[in-house]
DNA sequence: AAAATATCGATATTTATTTATCGATATTTA
DNA sequence: TAAATATCGATAAATAAATATCGATATTTT
């Protein structure tokens, strides 16, 4: 009675295969406008510079398209698979604290709808910016923020405040039933066990590339 | 002649303490804020949620600071060596290309001056957004990227723009000698093999941050 | 239609990363 | 001041991830 699933075993997807999955969707359904409908692991690792293996070893683990040798796979098939994987069509209702700059950009941000995100309220403590809307969504004074989470029942909570703030801001949304996080704060925050959280450090990025440019303007020394 | 360098070996440090690394330099100056002089393993390790192994291992192998058994580790020297290894006080003049929304908060961003990264100047093809300033910086037509870059010799570039004209942009830079891009748009970039490229993916980390919840309010169930 | 070739799936190997162990040492406690 | 204890550095073991190998198969070439 076993299934035809390969190694598609119990949903269990490796971190590291889970980072690189973005990346194909991304890159497929480019593949996908301009009309491919087949496409080879050879041609996958060349553009976006991993090994065929690795790539092989990635559709294996997170599709259930077979390849056909000489051929490749299906392109629709492996979208689909993917975004199933990556929750592609689940919702998350999410509250953001902070509008200010980046708290604004993220509000106004179009790519998160496919991967469900549904920024429902905004909230800040400056009495100024509240009660306007942007993108169609309310700003509302923090004071308001673990109510408003309660009544909704939300589960998600992204935080742009001043690093000062966060901790704080962090708290309440514990308090109040988040179970996710996403900090734009740069700071290190405490949750419980229980919840997750996701830091988004621009900052460590951009060491991690100037670290690869001084590999690289070395190199050209030589 | 050796030197007392321990696992110190050939600043050959792995990609996984690499991403680590601007965590702990974030939670090493929040305790030098507190007062904090001295710290040990398993401290860091409780905070961060960690493992106190290897957070010892990823101090030998990003710093000199010797720990003492029963003490810990001196903070100002953590400090400093991991802001050495991360590049802290090297800095990189770059140019930013798509004056957006999204542009300007990075324009507007004051994280970056502590990692090296010095924003020269903007561009858009919008002449309604040129030679305006933004944060001090004069945003030129796109127009003059090419000869921009190549007068003042900048080696990265940070992409903001639409993802229609994102490899356009993207060919211009490396035409005119960037060596690393840092890309927010979301869309797969082709870039030549000596040329540096960091894809800024938010709806990746939101998928994953996604996934986590899922996880945790399935365990809630049961 | 047969031979050559490219890519597949599966498995094996290598390399990287994390976790565990253990003697040494600095502090704390008795 | 001696014994107990916590944490260190170093090394070893275990786990995870990336890469290599190989027979099978679908196409292309001859």
């Amino acid at each position: 009675m076993e299934e035809n699933l390969k190694n598609f075993k119990k949903n269990e997807i490796s971190p590291a295969i889970m980072r690189r999955l973005p990346n194909y969707l991304r890159y497929l359904k480019e593949k996908q406008k301009e009309g491919v409908e087949i496409i080879s692991s050879v041609n996958i690792a060349d553009d976006m510079k991993l090994s065929p293996i690795q790539v092989k070893k990635d559709i294996a683990s997170s599709s259930k398209v077979q390849g056909k040798p000489r051929i490749g796979f299906e392109v629709d098939g492996l979208i689909a698979d993917i975004e199933r994987v990556l929750g592609y069509g689940n919702v998350n209702d999410a509250v953001l604290v902070g509008a200010g700059q980046l708290g604004k950009t993220l509000l106004s941000y179009t790519g998160f709808e496919n991967y469900g995100l549904n920024i429902v309220a905004a909230f800040d403590s400056d009495p100024a910016k509240c009660n306007i809307k942007i993108k169609n969504k309310t700003v509302y004074p923090v004071e308001r923020l673990s109510e408003i989470i309660k009544k909704y029942n939300i589960r998600m909570g992204i935080i742009t405040v001043p690093e000062r703030f966060a901790q704080n801001i962090c708290d309440i949304m514990v308090e109040a039933g988040i179970k996710a996080i996403w900090n734009f704060a740069p700071t290190h925050l405490i949750v419980p066990d229980k919840v997750a959280l996701k830091n988004e450090d621009l900052a460590a990025s951009l060491a991690i590339l100037s670290s690869q440019l001084k590999v690289i303007l070395n190199k050209q020394e030589n």
